[in-house]
DNA sequence: TTGTAGGCGTTATCAG
DNA sequence: CTGATAACGCCTACAA
């Protein structure tokens, strides 16, 4: 690694010199301007980061954490904020709860002592069922800008992106009354977060406001995945269902299967509607309907807010940013198919 | 953020003797050892990481660089590193090449000037096609360790990870022979990259060793995912196939879902073998017998291997492993039924 | 237009 | 056992 010092000895000028010529400054004329940066570039120097970072105050370093990788939602969110980061010369460093809370907590200590300029934060889903967010507060608070993305905590005070979740269930619902079915039920595997809950409120708000017939909502939680062809096809014995809205993609695509292995068809006699627009829903058989969140925008306005607040300090008032949904219907409902 | 500079003020001591006893330096006493460990954690004091990195140059920071994080085997490899990572308390700086050569370049510009202590690479689909790959090279060559996974290149004298792809293709091609399969096509969608090459072989020795027929190779590979129903029909329709052995896990499923669609049984009519076991190949209908890579294991070794050169800079010789494949068997393939 | 000096927060060497 | 001093590599008043 060639420095600033080894430059200035072998072209006889000042390390203040070199370092405002190669920074383009004004004060420096343009011939030696000229020659000092033909001379670091054929040498292929490049400013040490560490150092710049130490004088500056500053890493141009995003934190990430997240509670997964693998689904493939927090994956394009990812994906997302990698694109955007790296648009606006940000780097990302990436850390996975795994949705444990513990994870969470050291991830974002080793985070806000200056690793980073400012952290993105989904929260895990053992805190989100918790009253107890210290762990989130006492680290942050002051320290270095934070925002919050999808799976956000009323008490937070921070910046939020999150999705029209209630909305999303909603029309979702209403979709599929609209298109014949009448015995709708919800199903969720990430029961306790916030995200869950919304579209679990949207869901049960569309079955009081919008239901012609008298059907109660039914609620399927499932909090193991062992579990889930047992609660799912005891629920469909012991009731009389012909939708499914599931609150993730995965969920969406397993019931597909499992009805399908268990004798059902799909849309006719049960019709699935999920979340999330990935690889699964695109190449599931039959493809399926969805309500698209917009995984990698989520991502990208993230990463705008949070380096608009690191530039901008003193910005006091939280800013929320709600991305829409969008259905996208496919053939696992019934009703006209506009998409394949 | 509290300083050294601070707590001495506060404390009445030498910002070195704080240090010392920060570091628990058996040069100072019990007794103001205990005193300013004490007050330091009570005022919340956390080393500024950045002025580490400058005196002791190193960041504790491993970069990746991967061509996507939306296919499950990368995610998964993702997590492997950042636990792993995690654990060697390292912290872990991702970017994205998408495939694309020039995003790669610059990631890796980025990232070997000190931003990380070392570099984990799996190279882009565009990289692996070229003979030249000077831009890897010459910005690392004699740097910073770098470990490649997956993705490697021949001519890179590097520490690598990779899977014993051509042995994993070759038992699945067998295996389908021994469950009575005559007419075995290969089909890739990841044509051109050091992976679906090996298991392109793999695939075509088996053919060649294995047959007791007289079948040749068949090889379907699609380059543009939306031609892939189209090519994909036509190939069944023009030729006798009732086996496919898919070089990715996509690829599997998808083969699954639009032969179901145009008819087919699975595994009667057509049994098919993927590659990598995530989420799609475990839920799929029928789930996914599929070669697991072990994904999560190629990213934990990746990490190990990297930190050990880290740590021992001097040590010359390139370190190659391969992390074995293991075939899980479900109900996509003919024959005993392992696993659900 | 160029150079000098100081400092970002730490650690390490060497005196005291 | 404690403290002064220098150094990591860079940037930036201020001086020349």
């Amino acid at each position: 690694m060639t420095t600033l010092k080894e430059l200035s000895v072998v072209l006889g000028l000042s390390v203040s010199t070199i370092s405002k010529a190669l920074n383009d400054s004004t004060e420096i004329s343009v011939s030696t301007k000229m020659k000092v940066q033909r001379f670091a570039f054929s040498y292929g120097y490049r400013p040490n980061p560490t150092a710049q970072n130490l004088k500056l105050g500053r890493t141009r370093v995003i934190g990430v954490i997240i509670p997964n990788v693998i689904d493939e939602f927090f994956a394009m969110v990812l994906h997302g904020i990698e694109e955007e980061a790296s648009n606006l010369q940000y780097k990302v460093l990436i850390s996975i709860s795994n949705d444990d809370q513990k994870k969470e907590e050291s991830a974002l200590i080793s985070m806000v002592n200056g690793s980073v300029d400012g952290v993105l934060l989904s929260l895990a889903k053992e805190t989100q069922g918790l009253e107890n967010i210290a762990h989130v507060n006492n680290f942050t608070t002051g320290r270095i800008p934070m925002v919050l993305f999808d799976r956000v905590h009323q008490q937070l005070r921070n910046d939020t992106i999150t999705v029209d979740d209630f909305d999303g269930a909603y029309k979702a619902t209403k979709y599929l009354m609209d298109t014949g079915c009448t015995n709708i039920a919800f199903l969720s595997t990430i029961t306790k977060t916030s995200v869950s809950e919304m579209r679990k409120e949207g869901y049960v708000q569309a079955m009081h406001l919008e239901a012609a017939c008298r059907c109660d909502p039914t609620i399927i939680e499932i909090n193991h995945y062992d579990l889930f062809e047992d609660i799912l096809i005891t629920a469909m014995q012991s009731q009389r269902i012909d939708a499914i809205l599931a609150a993730d993609e995965l969920s969406a695509v397993r019931t597909i299967n499992l009805l399908q292995s268990n004798g059902f068809k799909i849309p006719d006699d049960i019709a699935v509607i999920g979340f999330t627009n990935g690889q699964m829903a695109q190449y599931s058989n039959p493809p399926l309907t969805t309500v698209s969140q917009h995984a990698e925008k989520i991502g990208e306005e993230a990463v705008k807010v949070l380096v608009k607040r690191i530039l901008n300090p003193n910005y006091k008032k939280p800013i929320h940013r709600v991305i829409k949904t969008e259905m996208l219907v496919r053939r696992s409902t019934k009703g006209e198919k506009t998409l394949t």
